[in-house]
DNA sequence: TTTGCTGCAAATGCTTTGCATGTAG
DNA sequence: CTACATGCAAAGCATTTGCAGCAAA
């Protein structure tokens, strides 16, 4: 039951929330943009519920540590459950299919460098751009 | 003289090509948003130069790889001379000073781990935020 | 002259906000 | 009942574009 991690943010327990939360939990893809969310609301007959909400209640999310906000090229920001485990992510540029990864080596380096650069690391974005193998790739939206 | 970089891009050689060229070289700082790059125009007291022209002979420049664009935290793409030689960035999240740097070891990685995850690796974005520890470190613009 | 460039203002696309109404607690 | 949420429309940014006038080559 979701309510709990919105009553655990502090966030009262309404219908958009709950629905969103839903959404990226058992949404078409595990990285969506607002207007990603949005459509899916609209598909899923919750016709009430306006853009402006979506954007509102995802970043309240995001402040509450429930999901986290990615910016990948294009504009367009994306948001994906945060299970709490860090990873970075590889989009492909035809079909916008994204993977996570983690490597142990690159965040040490990243770790090091920052050292020696006389940087107290606090974050870091790392994404690849490439194009994947999937059978039916070619241009969709993820 | 940058003129015959402008011809070797095919572009007209026009004053403010030339003006936003040298701003890029002898600016105050390496990277600069579009923004920046007005700002130091009116300054030098080149105000005829538009916005408009300022984004599009940036955006010029980079298809023409004169220029590179980031997308750094922040909303505002900027822009840096591109000698060719790739890099990635540290910056600093009190003062937004950046500093460059390449490491082999993490290059090397990023392409097996695309190769890994059946990916053909076209790109990347590197950048590490943290704290610098300059001197008059807290909080400008760059 | 011809093709490409510029300034200006208006248009975009994504995201945020103001405000009056609604509703969870 | 009160504080917080929502919908809608309008505002905000960074960036792009249409267009008529200008200027390199």
């Amino acid at each position: 039951m979701e309510s709990k991690d919105l009553r655990r943010a502090g966030l009262k327990v309404t219908l958009p929330r709950l629905k969103i939360l839903e959404i990226l939990e058992r949404g078409a893809h595990r990285h969506m943009s607002a207007e990603d969310v949005y459509r899916e609301l609209m598909e899923v007959g919750e016709e009430k519920i306006g853009l402006a909400t979506v954007y509102r209640v995802l970043t309240q999310f995001e402040a509450a540590g429930l999901v986290s906000r990615h910016n990948f090229d294009g504009g367009q920001a994306v948001f994906e459950l945060d299970d709490g485990k860090h990873h970075d992510h590889i989009v492909c540029t035809e079909c916008g299919d994204v993977v996570e990864f983690v490597d142990a080596t690159i965040e040490k380096r990243q770790k090091s460098i920052s050292e020696e650069l006389g940087f107290d690391l606090q974050d870091h974005s790392l994404v690849l751009y490439g194009r994947c193998n999937k059978p039916g790739c070619s241009g969709r939206s993820e």
